[in-house]
DNA sequence: AACAATTTTTAGCTTTGTCTAAAATTTATT
DNA sequence: AATAAATTTTAGACAAAGCTAAAAATTGTT
């Protein structure tokens, strides 16, 4: 498994999501920052070596091999990133690169004494779950700031965007995994939020609203 | 830089305490486990690249640039190899090929932090010294063991032979870095050493003491 | 000095992963 | 249903890094 197909069955995965009837050829392109004609080629690689379905024009689908390697890659990334944010100072803004390096680092016993050292974190600085190692992934139930209403709350629990520019700009403002939001208002005009989070009120935008995930209350 | 040029670069950097007049191809390539052709193309490179000199049939010669990038792979090399031995429970015989791989992580903030975060050491498990973040690498001035007289003393303080095999074979002996050593006898025959270690007695062979790096006490 | 042996280089081919340009297919629109 | 638009695939090239086989240069031996 080379560098390259770890990414693209990484891409095909967190595509999945978006499209579950098959992932389009562009789409793999867009999310791997090449052109169509390279994502088919790589497609094609992949499922000749049985890691997913692939029918032309009909997009990609992983099958239970190739989610596996995927979710084994995503275990790797997060795991580091918690790494680099508990062990090595770094901020949660700053992590993602490095990690998507050592993501690739090929040793078993590695990532399990990785896992071990750092106490065996649930989820990675951004909020996101870790696979354990038999690629069980805890679905954490979760829904964008920007669908709560009027007077609900809740509590940060992930970001969808892990930019520096937007990480930066939650840091600024004070807003980290854990913290409470309560919506005072919603504002029809521009779908902005007055929002109260470490007892102050603030304005949201909607951008930054729909990348910022919420656990309400039940 | 690529990871192959990175590495053809510490085989040159390796090579050069054996070869101080220019490394040969061939030896690179055997260091390399690649033909001699292949590294002839790479030596090229590196060379267009003005990381090294370079004169058909006269062998290779880092310069300066080409120097420093070899040695800042190694630093990274020992620095994570002292990480796995540290902090994730792996022996030594176990760290060589990963950190194989951990070496070509891009980023300086990563090893500056990883360094700090082991206490900054001098040494790697085996015993090899640590280049600094600015290239400077202390010379630990060793002899092989099979150097000493009978009646010599010394500390172990590095190994030349770092395979699973015979880090094993010094582990089953008890002898480990820091270990004090004494010539009882020295065998003609076979050039292997009576050694006192731990307090007791042993023989090792020509082969091993060969592979053994000792600080003589003065 | 001449020939043999060794070392090194050159030439040409392969695979991986990319690209551009053109062709084919599917989807959308009138 | 026909045509336009968008998507996807194919075909052909290219760079990196390796290989084999053959040529060239150097070194060693008589």
């Amino acid at each position: 498994m080379t560098l390259s197909e770890e990414n693209y069955l990484k891409a095909v995965y967190h595509l999945e999501s978006t499209f579950p009837e098959g992932v389009p050829t562009n789409a793999i392109a867009e999310e791997m920052k090449t052109k169509p004609s390279s994502a088919t080629d790589m497609i094609k690689r992949l499922a000749e070596k049985d890691l997913l379905a692939y029918k032309p024009y009909q997009g990609a689908k992983l099958n239970p091999t190739g989610r596996n390697h995927a979710i084994k890659v995503i275990r790797k990334h997060r795991l580091w990133e918690s790494f680099l944010v508990e062990k090595l100072n770094f901020s949660w803004d700053e992590v993602h690169e490095i990690a998507e390096q050592l993501e690739h680092i090929k040793s078993d016993k590695l990532i399990r004494e990785l896992d071990n050292f750092l106490g065996n974190p649930k989820t990675d600085p951004h909020g996101d779950p870790i696979p354990d190692e038999d690629g069980n992934i805890e679905i954490i139930q979760k829904r964008v700031l920007s669908e709560l209403e009027k007077g609900d709350e809740g509590i940060c629990v992930g970001v969808n965007d892990s930019s520096s520019a937007f990480l930066q700009y939650l840091d600024k403002n004070e807003i980290s995994l854990g913290k409470k939001i309560e919506i005072l208002e919603k504002e029809e005009f521009d779908n902005s939020l007055v929002i109260k989070v470490n007892g102050k009120s603030m304005s949201i935008s909607n951008l930054a609203a729909n990348n910022l995930y919420i656990k309400k209350y039940a």
